[in-house]
DNA sequence: AATTTTGAGGAACGATCGTTCTTGACTGAT
DNA sequence: ATCAGTCAAGAACGATCGTTCCTCAAAATT
């Protein structure tokens, strides 16, 4: 019954997440998302609803699929300098995007990003046994670095100071 | 010669400075600016020459006026529980909104910022007597706090184990 | 008082925004 | 072979974007 898809639902969510991790959600024009996600206009409010529908499935599934693994990754670590190098070398631009960018402005974002910090936060705290606040402060320092462009080293001094206290 | 402004520049630039860092670029429109800062459009234009002109503007006055200072408090900072009390008490949202929003886009947006870090980098080594890599890890450490909006404690619980490394 | 200069006021520009509509091609079922 | 249903293709929608133009009011200079 009907014709069939020429392109890939996956494929077009990843590649959204691509586009909406390099720049302000505003920054992302309908076209651009027509031009570089091989998905045609029509096809793409048949299938997402809206630009926004779309960046919210593109949000979910960089949860579901860089966010939610890292947070599993993050449970062995065995201390600090893991946590960052673990954090540092995920690929977290749609995630640090959507808290500053479109949290503010839209609370099904904010819900959704609140929850995949607090599931990271409570990684680091079992695995390294510590508390959860000192955990969520771990996790900030490490999208901080993040946020900088992690030039690597940076993180690695913080961590060395930090595991030198023990676990 | 000829009529006196009814507007004050100054004003306008710190409240454009309040508007910039609480949403993306893309999200404060003219029309919010016209509405918001008590200045008429053709003023803004005739001032600062363009929308970018006046963020522009806006960002070098909060640098000079939030960051500047910020960075003089940290160099008498004795320990690094200060640095962290001091960073995450500044009102740095239109920083940290040029980090992730504008300076990717343009260019001298990211040269002021980056030297603006650069300069409370430079303050924290200064202060704690510590490597400049590892200061820039603090910055970043408590600019991920207030991403994440410094829910007070965990810039606490993190700063303490710090700290007791000693100086 | 006349002239000149500058800002205020607001309409209007072309471009682009997100979204929808129209048309035709393709596919499975009758 | 016909029909019904889905997708592709692209024009086109109204709204809003940043920016400019035109006209009038106010203040300094002559």
């Amino acid at each position: 019954m009907g014709r069939q898809r020429t392109f890939d639902e996956d494929e077009v969510v990843r590649a959204a997440v691509g586009l909406f991790g390099g720049r302000a959600y505003d920054g992302v024009s309908v076209d651009d998302l027509v031009t570089h996600l091989g998905v045609h206009r029509n096809s793409l409010y048949k299938t997402f609803g809206s630009k926004r529908g779309l960046y919210l499935a593109a949000l979910r599934r960089h949860l579901g699929d860089d966010v939610r693994p890292l947070a599993e990754a993050l449970a062995a670590a065995p201390d600090a300098a893991t946590v960052l190098r673990l954090v540092t070398a995920a690929d977290l631009g749609l995630l640090l995007l959507a808290v500053v960018d479109r949290a503010p402005a839209d609370e099904e974002v904010a819900a959704e990003v609140a929850a995949a910090l607090a599931g990271i936060d409570q990684a680091i705290a079992d695995a390294l046994h510590i508390p959860t606040a000192l955990a969520a402060g771990l996790t900030a320092a490490a999208l901080g670095i993040v946020l900088r462009g992690n030039p690597d080293g940076v993180g690695a001094a913080l961590t060395q100071r930090f595991d030198r206290q023990g676990k």
